[in-house]
DNA sequence: CAGGCCGTGGGTAACGTTTTCCAAAGCTGG
DNA sequence: CCAGCTTTGGAAAACGTTACCCACGGCCTG
């Protein structure tokens, strides 16, 4: 009742004629294009004060740009992942691009239903972030709209990535326990077939990673992993798996901090100390490893880097589609705290 | 190098050449109009797989609508906001309508700019999760695109809204407490100055909930309101507080999980057990509060069926942009914990 | 059998911006 | 003083879709 009538929006046209100038004047001082005198910038910037004027973003997109851009998580849950979306946010401070966060995607589908959208939308630039799809599938996309990759090891020509060095991280995390006298030590992994994911993916990565530290530590014997999910269940079960072994681990590696939630559950509940009767590891450095009474010593990823890196790269590509393709690798550091200590006996 | 020409997107014009009728006839078909014979509608949906068309949405913004909703959430960081998320997009499965994010806004201004780009880029509706922006701007807002504000208490007649009874919430941990013999209660605030804000939003709500239970359980001299923030930070700050004081609480009820996290932080340095000498809640029942070895007492919100009412009342606001304006609020339910117990002594 | 209505289909003008031209005017150097 | 360049500004044609309106035929009704 109170507004009924929509009030129209302020056109270029309003703004040029406010202006007593073409539209044509009018988009180049939007742009910054070349062609404009500084007294009719001058001019034509106080009109569109004056006036308010927004450019309609949907219009733009129609012959140029749309001065937006998709970013894809996995899952919002995950509390790594805003920081990534921080660090990518805060490259872009001060450009004209604006970000939108495509909603939970968990499964090839839906990844390409939003990934789908997001070209729909004439989005100018898209960021993946650990996606599921098929490499075929990425390349797809990066060969419609400029694309970053961000942890997924494959390479491409057509798209640049921005990974963490998953492998040295996992064995960070195994010369750590290694160094406090642990031998035993059992890895929790997310289970993947797929033969491609087994190159690409970071949970296969750090699984490698693993075992390769523990070999070159000579303790190859002792290599243990329970294949179950990058979930606070999957670590629950496989805990449980673990700590029902004859001759069982003194410290666990969870393949990310989500899993070793689950662990410290199980561990809970089946009456351990830790770190005292056994030691447990994350990977991720999520809000929660680094909360007080839980303090879980876990693997920075420095997710802030791996963001700005990725929105620059895709910056680059923005302004040449056709340069070469860019692999950025940052290296992950150690964070040691209260979950893991010296090796019982 | 391997695909230097961008390949030219599928148009409609190329859909109805194909399908040998008009653009009009397309358009129709696509949008489920009247005036199209079963035979059409089926030779151009056949013509629109064969060709692979998909509707390009800046285009369709021009003219009509952009099948696009945006979401503001506050922080990402925040695990209840997922629960709203999943219950908006739940409640969208199945129609042509795609969920965008707006990234992490902080602060009046980075509301204002979000808002702003949402509407620049022509999306048919908006919901705003927990805003602190003035009800002026709010209005504004509303005015100009179909809006839904979830988490405020005010209201308006151009937008309708979603909330928890936050009154009642508080109450039920307050009696809860009570009927654990608990006598000296304290509350941990989020601190307001803004008269507008100290009306609608939802942690004064809680406050005050706090008081007029404590007030009608015959304990108003028990009365105790720390006011910090709501953040990990001011939780412990506020429990810091709340522990030097010479009759310490015997529980402290936060308001809202995280702040609930940096009162059991500041508690474990106290060296004090939970529940045994100071029982602690919190409130939103995050994943946090779930985790068994934490297992904090809180309240739940229903996140998804806030999300869901809020996704329903914005397609019908879209469907009518003249309906009188709707507020839906939901009751809240205890979800108690191991850290209440029954007061010492 | 005339007049009107309904079902079906298409022509065409928007929508708000960018882009590609082109023209006019102001320089420069010979 | 003229030929060519540079600078400044605008006219007009896209971009892909939808909304509005009109035309055509068939059928019903009186």
């Amino acid at each position: 009742m109170e507004p009924p009538a929509p009030p129209r929006r302020v056109t270029i046209v309003d703004v040029a004629r406010h202006a007593q100038v073409s539209t044509t004047a009018v988009s180049k001082v939007l742009r910054n294009a070349y062609g404009a005198s500084p007294e009719m910038r001058a001019r034509v910037r106080r009109a569109i004060d004056e006036l308010g004027y927004r450019p309609y973003a949907a219009a733009r997109g129609l012959r140029g740009q749309t001065y937006t851009i998709g970013v894809m998580l996995p899952d919002i849950r995950n509390p790594f992942f805003p920081e990534i979306l921080d660090g990518i946010t805060s490259r872009l401070q001060g450009t004209d691009y604006q970000v939108f966060l495509g909603p939970g995607c968990n499964g090839e589908k839906e990844e390409a239903r939003v990934t789908e959208a997001m070209i729909d939308r004439g989005m100018d630039g898209i960021v993946l972030v650990a996606p599921v799809s098929s490499p075929t599938r990425l390349e797809h996309v990066a060969s419609v709209v400029p694309t970053v990759v961000i942890g997924r090891h494959g390479c491409s020509p057509v798209y640049d990535t921005v990974t963490d060095d998953d492998v040295a991280g996992a064995a960070l995390i195994v010369s750590h326990l290694a160094g406090l006298g642990h031998r035993r030590i059992a890895h929790i992994e997310h289970h993947e077939t797929d033969p491609t994911r087994i190159a690409e993916m970071p949970n296969a990565q750090r699984a490698d990673g693993y075992r390769r530290a523990m070999r070159s530590l000579g303790l190859a014997d002792e290599i243990d992993v329970v294949s179950t999910s990058y979930t606070q269940q999957g670590g629950y079960r496989g805990a449980k798996e673990l700590l029902g072994r004859p001759h069982r681990p003194t410290a666990v590696f969870a393949g990310a901090d989500i899993v070793a939630m689950g662990v410290l559950e199980a561990v809970a509940e089946a009456g351990l100390s830790v770190p005292g009767e056994i030691s447990v590891a994350g990977y991720d450095n999520t809000t929660f490893a680094a909360f007080g009474p839980i303090s879980l010593t876990s693997v920075d990823q420095a997710g802030h880097e791996i963001g700005a890196n990725a929105a620059r790269l895709l910056l680059e590509r923005i302004a040449d589609r056709h340069k070469p393709s860019v692999q950025v690798r940052l290296s992950p550091t150690l964070v040691p705290r209260r979950t893991t200590s010296a090796a019982p006996e």
